[in-house]
DNA sequence: CTCCGGAGAT
DNA sequence: ATCTCCGGAG
């Protein structure tokens, strides 16, 4: 008869050893800029979409020293498509960091890791348990799942509701007792319980339908006790998108496309795009009869109408649009120099449309 | 179509 | 505290 009352840690821990991820890319070391690399491009993204991109840029910067001595688009060619493109200037930028502030090295502490850029509580966090081992509480969306259903946290998403799901977080952390009972070091503990967060939510935990009759935590979770997995977190109201129809001025000249450099704020900073006005005023400058479809492009608090306007330039016209005053931050690129910079999603599909 | 999701900016 | 960024899954 077992009478020793229920720990989330240990049983968490037990069900990751069995049923957990343990062959990612990003397990079995403890490099902090691996760690670290893959918890940016896992920030909002899937397991699945990242492992290509992942591979792809540790193959070309497989170290915090070549990342931080690369020009900006390269650094956002290789994220072309991943999204949320202000996690890769902030990579770039805390790589740099890196290697100014800190001598190369990551830090050690929560405290110091999420001083450098894009690094936020829960992925220094992430960071110093994968990393160093080092006790930390993770809370990402995943996590904010498994513990509003254990705890039965009701209450919408909300600042306030971060801060009691944090408390809770750092509570349910696994310690040096549990570690001892379970027979293996606090570090090594605490990297299984965290991967087990992660893996619990990504698999049984899930949003939609969780599988509550296979998971570890069934008899002892508020949300399955009073069947309320449905409204446990409880879904936040969502305001309607304003629409905005952005037109795109694209330029061809002997096989190449007319593009700009972003400026570094706002949406797709950084990335190359077609002007948004016409940068020529010809009379003689005749749209092209081939009607290109306009894309529907959705952010968070926008729908985007994109509406490509196709002209063919010829030598001289050419010449005035490199003279534009724009024409700094403008090139003509081929599709060989479409790889070597950052292009948004629906902006690399244009291009597609028009050069093949 | 709708829903989901960390960190930075304001 | 609230808003802004992106692409993929359902």
């Amino acid at each position: 008869m077992n009478n020793s009352p229920f720990s989330f840690s240990q049983a968490l821990i037990k069900w990751q050893l069995v049923h957990g991820r343990h062959d990612l890319p990003w397990q079995n070391t403890t490099d902090a800029y691996r760690i670290w690399l893959s918890e940016i491009m896992l920030q909002q993204t899937q397991v699945v979409t990242v492992k290509d991109y992942y591979a792809r840029f540790l193959k070309r910067f497989p170290d915090v020293q070549s990342l931080a001595s690369a020009e900006q688009d390269e650094v956002l060619a290789l994220w072309t498509g991943l999204g949320y493109y202000s996690r890769a200037r902030n990579l770039h930028a805390c790589a740099r960091s890196v290697v100014a502030d800190f001598g190369g090295e990551f830090p050690r502490t929560p405290e110091q890791l999420v001083t450098l850029k894009g690094i936020g509580a829960s992925t220094a966090a992430a960071i110093a348990v994968f990393a160093y081992g080092y006790p930390a509480a993770i809370l990402d969306g995943n996590v904010k799942r498994i513990i509003a259903r254990v705890m039965g946290v009701r209450a919408p998403a909300s600042a306030a509701t971060d801060k009691i799901l944090w408390q809770h977080a750092n509570e349910l952390l696994v310690t040096k007792a549990d570690a001892k009972k379970l027979k293996m070091p606090h570090a090594t503990a605490l990297r299984i319980y965290t991967q087990g967060l992660m893996d619990l939510g990504a698999s049984l935990c899930a949003r939609g339908t969780p599988q509550c009759t296979a998971c570890p935590m069934q008899t002892n979770c508020y949300a399955r006790i009073h069947q309320l997995t449905d409204d446990i977190p409880a879904a936040k109201a969502r305001k309607v998108s304003p629409e905005f129809k952005v037109a795109l001025y694209v330029y061809q000249h002997a096989g190449r496309l007319w593009l700009e450099k972003r400026a570094d704020q706002g949406i797709w900073a950084g990335l190359y795009s077609f002007p948004e006005q016409n940068r020529l005023n010809f009379a003689d400058l005749n749209e092209s009869e081939a009607k290109l479809q306009h894309i529907r492009h959705v952010l968070t608090h926008r729908v985007l109408y994109l509406q490509p306007h196709l002209f063919q330039l010829d030598a001289s016209q050419a010449r005035a649009l490199e003279d534009t005053e724009n024409a700094g931050q403008g090139g003509w690129f081929s599709v060989e120099d479409l790889k070597q910079v950052g292009l948004p999603k629906p902006i690399l599909e244009l291009t597609r449309r028009i050069l093949e």
